[in-house]
DNA sequence: CAGTGGTCTAGACCACGAT
DNA sequence: TCGTGGTCTAGACCACTGG
């Protein structure tokens, strides 16, 4: 067998009997447990880290993936009430909020010219400390005046309907796997060029008006899309 | 900036500039233009990859990705006729087929005893010519007498139901981003441990009972998922 | 400060692909 | 046969983390 098969191996078969094990040994201490070298066993840990089996943490080592989320975007549940079902204590944080003009693309997607003012909202989640989600989200700050001042951390579906009677009605995701944006990177303090699962999500009213646009950013091994139809 | 971004760079703005191209310069080519080790060139190579901008072919060299396929999970709509919408020339294949007593985890799903029998259908996807998606079919070999014989490269779900009086009414399917497993690595002709969009799905029919379980592996690069909701 | 992963050099041999 | 990527050695220096 390869080598860096056989560390891929050792360390699954060490991670399954010890359930309770949070951090891997250093790459240093297996590439002398295998007389090797660190390109060979970072080849293993890579093999791993994209099964979703371990994930790293810039610099500090690399740790064992906890259960992934079971997240269906079909259903619009909040959250916090998902994270909790399924026993994670979740976190949400604001990590910037920018009102400016908009951008072509952005103004394109809105049907709008680029004078258009948007709000940019980017929040973080996390479940037991663990970044997981970082998320832009751009409304019309016409639309959602002094947005700033509400509780951004707590559901924005939620304000939109309770503070400006705006109701999310229906909306049009899509999934695709890709590398993480570098700033995005750094948010969730995963590692430059990590895999992410990139969600879009398109939200409309009741008059199929885009009322949000937002793009999540999962870290892969975080989480497990289900979806029912009828 | 990092010589490895550089590279990266580089190549990003190649394929922009000439999108006729399909296949990159060989990595030693590329480490005599920068002075360079293969190991930086690699590193450049594997974060494209993981973007979703190239693809590799075992030991043939370094490919542009072509566009990726569009596909609702939820809609019910034919995989041949969908690629043939967004001009794709489809290709379905059988790999094998076998039957035989199910495996312990496959009777619980099904909630059968071990000494029940199942048919495994294997068939692998193309689009022009590119393999990008392998799937194992589990059905009960009792409710499916003689499926062998049928034509296993079109519509499971029509032989279902014109054959068998089966229809399939509902089902759950679960996305996870992971390695593809060896055995199906050498399938569509990727390398071992390329990622994958694995897709589980379970269908059933108008009484609830479990009619097929299916494990697809997307190539990552070649599939983007989309998904309306009311 | 020592230890961690992040980046990089300069090679090597091999299996497999195209020809 | 020759060029390709796949695997591997034996080091190096750096930025950042944690105690």
């Amino acid at each position: 067998m390869l080598l860096y098969q056989e560390i891929r191996q050792y360390l699954f078969a060490l991670i399954a009997k010890h359930p309770e094990l949070k951090k891997l040994p250093s790459e240093r201490e297996l590439l002398e447990k295998f007389q090797s070298t660190r390109i060979t066993v970072r080849e293993a840990l890579t093999r791993l880290e994209a099964e979703g089996v371990i994930y790293r943490q810039n610099r500090k080592g690399w740790f064992i993936c906890p259960p992934r989320l079971k997240w269906d975007p079909v259903q619009k549940v909040n959250f916090g009430q998902l994270a909790q079902d399924q026993n994670f204590t979740a976190l949400t944080q604001l990590v910037s909020f920018e009102t400016a003009v908009a951008q072509e693309w952005l103004a394109q997607t809105f049907e709008l010219n680029t004078a258009s003012k948007f709000h940019n909202v980017c929040r973080v989640r996390s479940l037991d400390e663990r970044p997981v989600m970082v998320e832009e989200i751009y409304c019309l700050a016409s639309q959602f005046h002094d947005l700033q001042h509400k509780p951004l951390e707590d559901s924005i579906t939620t304000i939109f309907a309770q503070d400006y009677g705006v109701n999310i009605t229906h909306e049009r995701s899509s999934l695709v796997v890709t590398a993480i944006p570098d700033d995005k990177a750094d948010v969730l303090n995963v590692n430059s060029g990590a895999l992410c699962l990139k969600i879009i999500r398109k939200r409309f009213n009741q008059h199929d008006e885009l009322v949000d646009y937002n793009i999540e950013y999962w870290v892969h091994s975080a989480i497990e899309i289900e979806v029912d139809s009828k």
